[in-house]
DNA sequence: CGTCGCCTTGATGAACATCAAGGAAAGTGG
DNA sequence: CCACTTTCCTTGATGTTCATCAAGGCGACG
């Protein structure tokens, strides 16, 4: 089916995505895993193509990347919207103000993941994305990637469940802010960073926090106190073994106990 | 730009958004504005298209609108995703169940807005789609109207621009509900119905709750004896009249006022 | 007329926010 | 290198919003 395929398409990370076809050579789709492996949901992002020399990326030098320091805007909160960000390493966060000052933090974006989709159809930025650490972005400007789409529609198709995703996320953890409590927030929180830390490679079960105990309360919907606290708690309790910014999870499975019948977080946007 | 003509071509509901080239001379895309306003929204619904009797609904006998009654189920949790859903009247709620029974409600979706875009990726309804009233519903098997999508791309710039606009109101609601406290919720929760009605060409002042105080609590993460109180309340306060599902506003700066700084709510999925 | 679902209103309670104070680490300037 | 501030975090005491519990009203519908 053809559905079934497709889901393949976006499911297996390491197989080729797309092949140029004779009206695209001009493009290049290949994708260089060893090179661009967090950008590879797009497959145009190929940076350091070994067999395409003129790549996508050096084709259109719209698309670059650049380095954003510990607190540094991507955009802001009402800039237009021009590019796509795709997440190379490190991470932001997305935060809403509103007229009254009041933040909200909507989401964290790590490693391989994608920002502003949301932001698409108003073509302006709703909220402002701001680096956790030391990060690498990889710009896609939308005008040339739209283009792009119009010629290779299966790319379009990719965008449209990457979109699709993020629906599913945000709906997720309005369940999670709707109907669960504390306890049952924190545990989610700490064990989605953890899946999404194993996507990447990394440990599962050992961290650094790179977000401060107040951008977690203010994600979860909780006051900083009330996160301090279930930390400490969940120290006590055996759960989680914390070190300033770094996590241990010490039982993993009283700590999904914790969580409880919360559907898991699926990270936004990790293909 | 080429980003602004496509803004308008979701924005401006009126016009004919495509024209079959010649190479999709089987499948219609004109518009029948007329008959089948709600569904423009993708040019491809063409129910009693005059001019082309052989319209991408009869050719399709895949796409076939059906109505339902109150209660009854669109889908349901779990089920496979082979539609996309246009409301063609009438109203659903989007019920999310958990293991341990406990419910959220995630959206309504009124006349002229589109579900499940964020079922597409995982292929399966994560949630559940109940009649709030007698609905009439467009379907679109999403295998079909993927393939169209492949030739036209235009088409797939607008299902992934509704995508993005659903998106930004989640993002929308997750501010409404972690910043703002019960009046703000429900204030901002009945202009945003005002300002559905008034899109579809009713009054914006006075119109019938479709859904049961039970919903909108549940939706609004509050407890159903909140919003009672809360109705009650913006009654004697007067800005609202109420009489069981008859809502009037009768003040609408006041009411404002409750909403806050809050961003309206920008209903999901309305071009 | 009686039952049922839906809603309203009041009384009580709990989860979490807010207020307050202080500690630890990191940055800053001398 | 050391005072100094600042930021971030922790922990305790108190307060408030809203949930929960409870009782009853009201219309619908058989």
């Amino acid at each position: 089916m053809l559905m079934e395929s497709q889901l393949q398409l976006t499911d297996n990370h390491n197989s080729v995505k797309f092949r140029p076809t004779s009206r695209e050579n001009n493009v290049e789709f290949i994708i260089n895993q060893a090179s661009c492996s967090p950008c590879s949901v797009f497959g145009l992002c190929s940076h350091g193509d070994k067999d395409h020399s003129s790549s996508w990326h050096a084709g259109h030098p719209g698309v670059q990347s650049s380095t954003l320091h510990k607190g540094e805007y991507l955009f802001r909160q009402g800039d237009k919207l021009l590019n796509i960000y795709v997440i190379r390493s490190g991470g932001v966060k997305l935060l809403f103000i509103a007229p009254d000052g009041t933040e909200q933090i909507l989401n964290f974006y790590l490693r391989g993941e994608v920002l502003s989709l949301g932001d698409i159809e108003a073509g302006v930025h709703s909220c402002s994305a701001i680096a956790l650490e030391t990060t690498s972005i990889c710009k896609l400007p939308y005008d040339k990637l739209q283009s792009v789409c119009q010629r290779e529609p299966r790319l379009y198709d990719q965008l449209f469940r990457m979109a699709s995703k993020e629906i599913a996320y945000e709906q997720t953890k309005m369940v999670l802010l709707g109907q669960r409590q504390s306890e049952e927030r924190f545990a989610t929180f700490i064990l989605d960073l953890a899946s999404r830390n194993r996507k990447n490679g990394y440990s599962q079960r050992e961290f650094n926090l790179t977000m401060s105990r107040h951008d977690i309360a203010n994600y979860l919907c909780l006051a900083d106190e009330t996160v301090s606290r279930l930390m400490s708690k969940f120290c006590t309790d055996g759960l989680l073994e914390v070190n300033k910014r770094s996590v241990r999870i010490s039982d993993i499975g009283k700590l999904s106990e914790k969580a409880g019948v919360a559907a898991p977080l699926q990270s936004a946007c990790v293909n």
